[in-house]
DNA sequence: TTGCTACTTAAAGTCGACTTGAGGTCAAGG
DNA sequence: CCTTGACCTCAAGTCGACTTTAAGTAGCAA
């Protein structure tokens, strides 16, 4: 496969792939002249990377997920990990969903007046809600697009 | 109240408070010499700034959020849209925790063996499934500190 | 008066994951 | 033969939210 077959069938741009390639994640298995050439593996490996980077890890963490040989090493307990982490900020979030529905329902005239919203102010000040988060790449991709 | 006892009781540090008042978010009420003096309300304006982080809202969305007088007006449709975003990524983040704690616990020899498995990879490939989460703000002051 | 320290400024650096741009190479088609 | 177009490389730019750095200044104590 030359690139832009990978391009095609991955969805991802060839600028992305060279990328994944420079950092070690994926390798292409020769060149014909100038030209990569990829092995079909290849998608399953950027998949694996798609899901990865999903899940939360970093690219330098899934880059370390994967044997010499291309092939996935993953440790189930980073796996734990990462579900463990997940449900922590789903319980974050899940709590911040129903504090901005509430506050979005509150008749109260402004949103300081309401104690609930109030209590909310009080624990993201304080850090215990997750700050932080990032749009979803599905998003990004219509951004992108636009 | 100096700069110092904001930080203080905020928590934030001095370089956040400087970048927040030169992106307008927040605003001092003079000077003392070159000193920054700023009034008590700044506090519940830096817990609210933190609450909208919390929610995922950006700096300039917040910055928008609040009147010329400091006093926040918040639409209450972009609260509940921000929590049916919410709602979609919590959606996401439990499918890929429930997907992650499968494959913990799989007893596949390879995960690429698992049918689970491979569904999941097949949806983040696809960009069904969220992208790009970042860390909370917790770990990222703790590994600050450290 | 001297010196300390907490504050000030503007500009540049950081981080992660890419994207973009400039300039180069090569095989195929007119 | 010459152009076109797909690919290449390497360097630099982008985005958001800050942090860091360098250099300067003002208030207060000794």
């Amino acid at each position: 496969m030359d690139i832009s077959e990978v391009v095609r069938r991955s969805g991802l741009p060839a600028s992305t792939l060279r990328f994944y390639e420079q950092k070690g994640l994926i390798a292409s298995v020769g060149r014909r002249g100038l030209h990569r050439v990829f092995a079909a593996g290849v998608l399953e490996q950027l998949a694996l990377i798609a899901l990865g980077r999903a899940a939360g890890f970093s690219l330098d963490q899934i880059g370390a997920m994967f044997g010499a040989d291309g092939r996935p090493c993953i440790e189930r307990q980073r796996l734990a990990e990462k579900a463990d982490e997940l449900d922590q900020s789903i319980k974050q979030m899940t709590a911040m969903r129903d504090g901005l529905r509430h506050a979005a329902a509150c008749p109260a005239p402004s949103h300081l007046e309401c104690p609930k919203f109030r209590r909310l102010m009080g624990l993201a000040g304080a850090g215990v809600i997750g700050e932080r988060r990032k749009e979803t790449s599905a998003k990004k991709r219509a951004s992108r697009k636009a």
